[in-house]
DNA sequence: ATAAAAGAGTGAATACTATTAACCATGTGT
DNA sequence: ACACATGGTTAATAGTATTCACTCTTTTAT
């Protein structure tokens, strides 16, 4: 947290004054509300109306703070990002820092447990809820794509610095993939080679399809718990990679 | 299709009456209506009002046909769901009957074509909206489960009674997970061992990872056409399998 | 054939929602 | 102290779901 003051644009540190206080707050409750209720109700269940009861003021007043309800819906979506950014970054900190493993696994169960306990906000970044939050207005789609993907291509890229890696060549990559591979590895900004994007994106459609199943629940019924398939996945994957689960993982 | 008559409650065949004829058409034509707009505009943007407009009627009279809203998207999840599963069969229909290989593939080819033609059905029958469509009233949830496990399952019977698959042993799967796929082995109506439910579910997670994926677009900036990492899925989960890419794979 | 019953639709009413516009009070800075 | 920007209000418009009372038509039973 940075402390109560702002830059302003003649250069000079002032206190927040009575008003930016006023409405940082009222800000801050709105968004925190509006989340709750989407968590509640589901985003579809998100009103203008009832936000604005709960913090105390008329609904066009949130105009003033949000373009309307698509604009609530995305600052939720972006709190929810940052949220779920760090959530995932402390579980790779509690790992060893030279246990790659661990901080696969730790990062991955993270995601996990998340995704369970915020099934609408997994919504919201995830899936279905996200095209329509990124059609909203510009090209903020891949925020997720991206700094996920830099986590664990940061990883990767360790595992590959130390020729730990078996991945294909680039002439044994179906052409057909090869220049999306490489569109995907610019817009995440990683630096190895496709064959080991190509890792990344076999682990990752493993991981989603998992995620997906558990918070979306069509097979709840038998898997209520997707614990024991999520483990069973993560020996699976980190042994593609040519890991072993690790003796020193740390979930909370 | 059946002849246009119905067995009345005294046994007797008899002609629609122009009541029921007016009806058969009004609710067939709301469905339709219906079906349309939210393909259009998303669930979400389905209202009674505009399919009330649509098929010139007032929005209470809809009451008449479906219970509100709730009910007119069920109404449409059911008939999507026989859509979906109708494609399918046909897609597996259309591959020689001794061929597994090409049975498996093309439903899943079938799958995929589908999703991408229809994100908000798919969104409704596998995704987002189903926990929301299923919450509405009885136990229905897991229609897609059962039907779409059951014709997966059929191929995977085949398989084990031809003694075509490695699986493992009851004693070799993760006791936590035992019950689990007994359970859904019961409920979709299997009859093989567990080791090759889990080969299923292993297959599944899969290929609903590369659904989900496709359809809701994550990853669109860099895989935009998904065939190239399907058609690469396929090859894993067929050798998973013990079986071949099938030289003979007819897809429309 | 005629009367009763059932069904399907309408219109009105209630109660939500979003969104815009005009307006007013108050905090901020000169 | 004054001018202005800001943040809120109320009012109005328009769209939604849903229920209820009522009417007209079709069907059914006597």
């Amino acid at each position: 947290m940075a402390a109560a003051g702002e830059t302003r644009q003649d250069g000079r540190v002032t206190a927040l004054t009575r008003r930016e206080r006023l409405r940082a707050e009222l800000e801050r409750d709105a968004k925190s509300v509006a989340r709750r209720i989407a968590a509640e109700e589901g985003v579809e269940g998100l009103t203008l109306a009832a936000v604005a009861r709960e913090v105390g003021v008329t609904p066009p007043a949130l105009y003033r703070y949000f373009t309307g309800r698509a604009g609530l819906v995305r600052a939720v979506y972006d709190d929810v990002t940052a949220e779920f950014m760090d959530i995932v970054t402390q579980a790779v900190q509690r790992q060893d820092p030279d246990d790659i493993s661990a901080q696969l696994h730790a990062a991955t169960r993270a995601v996990l447990d998340w995704s369970l306990a915020n099934k609408v906000e997994f919504d919201l970044l995830m899936g279905a809820g996200f095209p329509k939050v990124a059609a909203s207005d510009d090209d903020i789609p891949m925020v997720i794509a991206r700094e996920l993907g830099g986590l664990f291509g940061r990883r990767f890229a360790q595992l590959w610095r130390e020729g730990r890696l078996t991945f294909p060549a680039d002439e044994d990559i179906d052409p057909a993939l090869v220049p999306q591979l490489r569109t995907y590895r610019e817009t995440v900004g990683l630096e190895f080679p496709i064959g080991v994007v190509f890792l990344m994106i076999i682990c990752w459609r493993q991981i989603y399809g998992l995620l997906c199943m558990a918070v979306y629940g069509h097979h709840q019924f038998a898997f209520d718990n997707p614990l024991p398939l999520f483990e069973h996945m993560m020996d699976d994957l980190l042994g593609f990679l040519g890991l072993t689960r690790s003796p020193n993982l740390r979930v909370p």
